[in-house]
DNA sequence: ATCACTTGCAA
DNA sequence: TATTGCAAGTGAT
């Protein structure tokens, strides 16, 4: 009653954590006002611990114990006594009630709170429910494709090693950089810290030169999916037959999620081969799965904040997004798919901030020739550069970049007498506000829809958040309002100068859905 | 055991 | 000398 009445306000670290756990165990929490790691996280999101302790030491509060001193490190971890563990809660409990009235205030003076209280506070009660729900994995399928990858990879194992007359571990780069340029003395070799590079960049140059190089990115291939994404994916299931990734909400510095145990935000979807692997992720009877993911919501975003009138006019007239920028920056009409190939690795730069020679090596044109694209690209969408420019040197000036939502990302770097640092700076700096924007846009849109799920009392579930998609598992007969309700929230939720667009697609599994 | 390093997967 | 992440395997400590 007393956790479960949304009338009795609670102050608490990690409402997320806390809503899971006791979930598990059949209780109910509602009615959190105050979430301590989630204010902290916003004021800065540089502090990025999740130990109690570490958080409030950032506001010169020192009278908590160090979650290593509770639990012990490593071999020596242990359940603590009662005594020792009712200590440490009464002590977090007085921290928390200590720090509150000045965590909020500070969130008021940075017109922040309505981010804390609106935004983050109601989405850890989002995630908390998609965590306990999990995704269902067709554990079948996951076998076979271990028997399969495991064959395959013994094979290539013995080709290498004929190939290469010894025998060697082919995971070690260490090793199988001895072997391609001391042994077979092929070209290419460039140093790293710790020896040869032997990265798919190197290989693919060095493809023409020896066979064995072709088995090898074979073999990295297969061996990645089978440790990450068959074992790994395996070894997470639990008893209900589900994966329960978790979300770290108070990590990242732009103010994305991530997943972990495991990481379901990188499942392979480019290559053929990997793409395989979303098969293994099904809805549960009687459901199917519907993705829904944001078209290019980051130059969207960026279009908004710069003011920009030609990338805002193509927006609204909804063309093709990187074909208009490769007429503008090539200056003709009719565009090749090299072409807009190449103007779609300049939009993605823009949004990184990089330069002409990392365009260059990107594309694989000449470092001369990026420049040109970079200069005339600015020249053509001026509003980027002025934006680009004011972001920066609002930054340096008041220490932070902000979001559309008043996200802060302080960035001392900008200041740094090291020259690479100072340039890493700019390049959060201008990465920063667009990034993070996104992920405030989808985070409106999450708990937008969950409310509303919530409302009509739906048996559907928001399943993930993979940055600029959401998966849901949907009852077969509330297929078609889901369908509406998710494109129509999030394309809705909030209002740009450009409009936001949403694909979807449905499926029986992860794979179908695309 | 723990850590740095390299590599590769995603948006 | 492109942004944000997570994680596996190796090899050194
Ligand atoms: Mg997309």
């Amino acid at each position: 009653m007393y956790l479960s009445d949304e009338a009795i306000k609670k102050n608490v670290f990690n409402a997320k954590m806390m809503k899971v756990v006791l979930k598990r165990d059949g209780y109910e929490l509602n009615g959190v006002e105050f979430d301590l790691l989630l204010a902290a996280y916003i004021l800065n999101p540089n502090n990025t611990k999740e130990d109690f302790r570490v958080v409030v030491s950032n506001f010169e509060y020192d009278d908590v114990s160090y979650l290593e001193e509770v639990y012990q490190k490593g071999v020596k971890y242990s359940v603590p006594s009662i005594d020792k563990y009712s200590l440490y809660a009464v002590k977090k409990a007085k921290a928390i009630k200590e720090l509150k009235k000045e965590m909020i205030k500070e969130l008021k003076t940075n017109n922040q709170y309505d981010l804390f209280y609106n935004i983050e506070l109601p989405l850890s009660s989002v995630l908390a429910s998609m965590e306990s729900t999990g995704i269902n994995v067709d554990m079948g399928l996951l076998h076979k494709l271990n028997y399969e990858n495991k064959e395959k990879i013994d094979k290539l194992v013995l080709e290498i090693h004929s190939l290469a007359g010894v025998e060697f571990n082919v995971s070690s780069p260490k090793q199988l950089g001895e072997v391609l340029f001391d042994k077979l003395n092929l070209p290419y070799a460039k140093k790293t810290k710790t020896g040869y590079s032997t990265n798919v960049d190197i290989l693919n140059k060095l493809r023409h030169h020896h066979p064995i190089i072709e088995k090898v990115m074979t073999y990295r291939t297969l061996s990645k999916l089978y440790s990450t994404y068959i074992v790994g994916l395996e070894n997470s299931v639990l008893s209900d037959g589900k994966i329960h990734t978790i979300y770290r909400q108070a990590f990242t510095s732009t103010g994305r999620l991530s997943s972990v145990e495991p990481n379901l935000q990188n499942i392979p979807i480019r290559y053929a081969e990997g793409r395989e692997i979303r098969k293994v992720f099904i809805p549960q009877k009687g459901n199917l799965l519907l993705a829904s993911d944001y078209s290019q919501i980051e130059l969207r975003v960026l279009a908004d904040m710069a003011n920009e009138e030609t990338l805002i006019k193509a927006f609204n007239n909804n063309e093709d997004i990187h074909t208009m920028t490769a007429k503008q920056i090539f200056d003709k009409d009719e565009i090749s798919s090299l072409e807009r190939r190449q103007a779609k690795a300049v939009n993605f730069g823009i949004i990184y901030g990089q330069s002409a020679w990392g365009l260059s090596e990107e594309i694989n044109i000449n470092p001369k020739d990026a420049e040109k694209f970079i200069t005339k690209y600015y020249e053509r969408f001026n509003g980027i550069k002025v934006f680009m420019d004011k972001v920066v040197g609002d930054t340096k000036r008041l220490g932070y970049a902000e979001t559309i939502y008043n996200r802060r990302r302080y960035i001392p770097e900008l200041n740094s007498s090291i020259y690479m640092q100072r340039e890493a700076g700019k390049r959060n700096a201008m990465n920063a506000p667009i990034q993070g924007s996104a992920a405030d846009i989808i985070k409106i849109a999450m708990i937008k829809i969950y409310d509303e799920m919530n409302k009509l009392k739906l048996k559907s579930k928001l399943l993930l958040q993979i940055h600029d998609e959401l998966v849901f598992e949907v009852d077969k007969d509330e297929i078609d309002l889901m369908e509406k309700l998710v494109v129509e929230v999030m394309e809705n939720c909030i209002s740009l100068k450009v409009p936001l667009k949403v694909d979807e697609s449905m499926g029986k599994n992860l794979f179908e859905t695309k």
